[in-house]
DNA sequence: CGGGATCCGCATCGATACTG
DNA sequence: CAGTATCGATGCGGATCCCG
């Protein structure tokens, strides 16, 4: 990627590149109301290999979005949190899922039409 | 994906899927002031191929966030602009740019932190 | 229970060539 | 100018096995 015009480096890019992990954003929300194990997330999102789970996680983690704790348990437990940090970007992801209810189904009906006009073009 | 649990049909999904791809949100910012053609969304973006931007911008079209006028010029000259609903959009997403300018930094930190921990473990 | 390591398919994306 | 069609690399993400 060459940052010469409108890219690379703008945070703008940085942040997309982050909320546009959508398990990113799926977790801060999950875990943002309580405190969520490994597993019970995976189970939660059902869908989300445990790769990307940890990946994500992780990555996140470093970000300082969330928190990661471990207690010595028998079976080792470990639980996620979210952060002060993560909170705000949460907070700021709420106006997206404002929109998207908002508005999904016009976008919805737009495909439709769309597809509509192009197979009877097609025909 | 498995619609079970917390996922799949749900408006965050889709518009997660939406505005996860960065070029989208990108183009919505860019075009949102004034409308853009083809090259010069190209030129301006550089760092995108010409079969993504078309892509991109087809997908946008079909979702109703943009519009496509075509001028029967003598080289066809097509015109790309922003539509009430994607202004909607864009909106929205400017609260995210806010969190990211305001945060980017602090992320930032917290992955030096974070990296900084990990590679003097491995030591 | 909470992951790391590995293998691998499949979709994505870039580059190139061609069209209207 | 504004794309479409094709090919080829690459890397994401799923499945599996294994360990602490």
């Amino acid at each position: 990627m060459k940052p010469n015009a409108y890219s690379a480096d703008c945070p703008t890019r940085q942040i997309l590149d982050r909320i546009g992990d959508k398990w990113a954003v799926l977790i801060l929300i999950l875990i943002r109301d309580e405190p969520m194990r490994f597993n019970a997330l995976r189970r939660t999102i059902e869908g989300i290999s445990q790769k990307m789970l940890s990946q994500v996680l992780k990555s996140l983690e470093r970000d300082g979005l969330i928190k990661r704790r471990v207690f010595a348990t028998v079976p080792v437990t470990v639980e996620y949190s979210i952060t002060p940090l993560g909170g705000t970007l949460a907070k700021a992801v709420d106006h997206l899922r404002d929109w998207a209810e908002e508005n999904l189904k016009e976008v919805t009906a737009a495909q439709r039409r769309y597809d509509a006009q192009k197979t009877s073009k097609a025909a």
